[in-house]
DNA sequence: GATGCTATTCTGCGTTACTATATACCGGTA
DNA sequence: TACCGGTATATAGTAACGCAGAATAGCATC
């Protein structure tokens, strides 16, 4: 999919808490769960912008373990905080969504008058 | 609904776009429009820097029209270039609305499992 | 020791919506 | 006349976000 980066803004957020919130995980992780949804493009670089954010706003717990694959993973759990996070972003989202739909919708039926 | 700005990133020029496509409109019409829609925080001014955006990029057909309420109003229609690019919009909306909702899905099936 | 995968970090960039303000036309009204 | 509110456009500056690109590092394998 053609350059998606500016709808991305204010979900790709979202969908990281998510990904937290099922379990820890670390940045690389999530890139690779990103990639398996259909984002295909997101790269590292993007991920780690985006827990350095979810750190500096007190929304992860941080534990660093050391791995057998490379060099020691950051693991990211959600706390509280993160979790209502999380929460207020669904509900934005069901909103947005809802009227971008609504819009979409109204689209259809106008042609079906014509 | 509280701060929705940054989600709203990527998607409100479609919105604009799609609002335009129905028949020939003005700035402050479609702020009102989006108002009507849900998206009641929108100011004029954040429509005029997306329909100045349109202009640039010849999206639209202008056409400036007098008013007996107030000052001429310019009048945008979809040239076939915003047509074509009113379909990415809801091309690149259906793809990213429905990886977002497969998230929030396998959520709530994770859930139900616990 | 070279290569490749895993893994983190950092800097700078471009795009976008928003804020705030200015300007202007018109009608009503005090 | 002067003022105000609604209609209407414009624009300079700001903040936030995702992204590109590069550097660094650990481990395995050849």
């Amino acid at each position: 999919m053609e350059n998606i980066t500016e709808m991305l803004k204010g979900v790709l957020e979202g969908c990281v808490l998510e990904i937290i919130s099922r379990g820890e995980t670390y940045g690389y992780e999530i890139t690779q769960r990103l990639r398996e949804l259909g984002f295909t493009e997101i790269v590292e670089g993007t991920v780690y912008t985006i827990t350095i954010r979810l750190e500096k706003n007190n929304l992860v717990n941080i534990e660093k373990k050391p791995s057998n694959m490379g060099p020691p993973r950051k693991f990211y759990t959600l706390n509280a905080a993160g979790q209502e996070q999380l929460e207020i972003f669904w509900r934005k989202w069901e909103f947005v969504s809802s009227k971008i739909n609504e819009l979409k919708t109204i689209k259809i039926k106008r042609r079906e008058v014509k």
